[in-house]
RNA sequence: GACCCCGUCGUCUAGCCUGGUCUAGGACAAGAGCUUUUCAAGCUCUCGACACGGGUUCAAAUCCCGUCGGGGUCACCA
């Protein structure tokens, strides 16, 4: 039974880099039938928040990375203590008192040999343990390292897999002279490459959102961070680019991950979303929409119409990049007073309009059926009458009505905020007409 | 600095293990065009890489060595 682990820290958000590996071992033991394993690496009193830990928890189920056990280490104390003491009594460890600290420390003696390290990614790797220092099993507070909490955990929850980042290959043959003095039996690791952020290095917040909750905010889908985080050391063959979780079930295999670390970008990132916004289910879409809508008062919670609300972000869904673009792009579908961004006005509402929008207002009045074909054809009328271009009115049209100079088509546009709001909204440009 | 990992277009990658089908394929980005009602989307095209040097071989992106470059780790943090 393949048995894997995520192990966050809660000293911090989810990331990126943290997400990506949590994804793997998901989809390793998903794909394996094995059981995915998610423990709380919370020793560090000092450091490790509560908010972090439902931060983390919130941000792998938005993912859907669902975990079948979970642990936390700092209610395993005794169990460190009790490997530690078995060390201390069979000569492998010794205790230690700091100058500066008041209780002792237990400390493993390292013995120099050569020790080799099988990876499933990077094959054989050879280290030679000379070069590393007795390490602290038991720091004088009484709580483990992470080191020896780990191989403790790792064997004691009968992890048959270690999938974690590269940052981990030097501690590997630390944690594996452990397994051997403790007479645990060694599991298999693969490191995985690290996610560096645009400027080289590691992704840090500098070069720009690292936490998996602000992508979340900002309105990306969980769907397409996963599969972006999926293509980052990892390809389906086949020149496959987009690819669901189940597909992606049955074809990954950890064994081909590469070596390389990658690169995170944004850009592609946001492509990808754009492509699960577009072919994305509106109505689910709309879904996730509508707490947002709530949030910005452009509907009140218990009134709306969802079946309009659905027809506005199909209009919107393959001009999005994040689900908040539709926030800013459709707000003038339920904003009253209407901004109009200054350029635009300047623009196509500096001269006069009132005979243009006069006769646009009329024709929609005349108009057989207020559909989006008939406002069409009407307009198409209008601007035959006026023996002008259709762009010379379309324009000016649309930023009186949406207060922007891109958006969608004019007709649905029209079409969907309906005749009465149309023809107010068209009527303040009208010199002497109703300003309503 | 020591130890370890890695090195294919700007970025993500296919190819490498099992040399020849690679004048190196795809995607993002960038640039151009088509479409047109703006912005997207879509379609077409362009630009663009085997880090370098030595081997091995009839033949090397692929195998070997070296150099250089990038990254990681060296805590009583995890």
């Amino acid at each position: 039974m393949v048995r894997v682990r995520f192990a966050p820290s809660p000293t911090g958000n989810l990331h990126i880099g943290g997400a990506r590996t949590a994804l793997f071992n998901w989809l390793y033991a998903r794909a394996k039938s094995g059981k995915f394993i998610l423990r709380i690496e919370d020793t560090d009193s000092a450091r490790s928040k509560q908010e972090f830990v439902d931060e983390i928890l919130n941000s792998l189920s938005w993912l859907g990375f669902n975990w079948d056990e979970i642990y936390y280490q700092s209610k395993r104390l005794d169990i460190y203590n009790e490997y530690a003491q078995k060390l201390l009594k069979e000569g492998k460890a010794y205790k230690e008192k700091a100058i500066d600290k008041p209780r002792e420390a237990i400390i493993f003696k390292v013995p120099p040999q050569k020790i080799k390290i099988q990876d499933l990614i990077r094959g054989e790797i050879e280290f030679d343990t000379a070069v590393i220092k007795d390490q602290v099993l038991i720091k004088s507070d009484g709580t483990p390292t992470y080191n020896f909490a780990c191989v403790v955990d790792d064997a004691d929850m009968k992890i048959t897999h270690v999938i974690r980042g590269d940052d981990h290959i030097s501690n590997t043959p630390k944690q594996a002279l452990l397994y051997e003095a403790l007479g645990f039996s060694v599991p298999k690791f693969a490191h995985l490459p690290l996610i560096m952020g645009m400027e080289g290095g590691r992704l840090s917040k500098r070069t720009g959102a690292t936490a998996i909750s602000d992508y979340r905010k900002m309105g990306y889908l969980a769907s397409a961070l996963v599969n972006y985080l999926l293509l980052l050391s990892w390809a389906p063959g086949g020149n496959v680019e987009l690819i669901d979780i189940n597909q992606a079930l049955k074809l990954f295999d950890v064994t081909q991950v590469n070596k390389t670390s990658a690169t995170f970008d944004l850009k592609k990132l946001n492509w990808m979303n754009n492509q699960y916004l577009k072919n994305g289910d509106s109505e689910k879409l709309t879904d996730v929409l509508i707490p947002l809508l709530i949030e910005k008062n452009y509907i009140s919670a218990d009134g709306f119409d969802r079946d309009y609300l659905v027809s506005l972000v199909k209009l919107f869904q393959p001009r999005l990049t994040t689900l908040n673009d539709f926030c800013d792009w459709a707000d003038f579908f339920f904003v009253k007073e209407l901004k109009i961004e200054e350029e635009a006005e300047k623009k196509f509402l500096g001269g006069d309009l009132s005979r243009e929008f006069r006769l646009f207002i009329e024709k929609l009045d005349k108009l057989e059926k207020f559909d989006i074909l008939n406002i069409e054809a009407g307009f198409r009328e209008v601007v035959k009458e006026l023996n002008i271009e259709s762009k010379a009115l379309i324009h000016p049209i649309r930023v009186a009505l949406t207060g922007k100079t891109i958006g969608p088509g004019l007709f649905e546009v029209i079409y969907y905020l309906g005749k009465e709001l149309t023809q107010k909204r068209l009527g303040r440009w009208i010199n002497g007409g109703s300003n309503a």
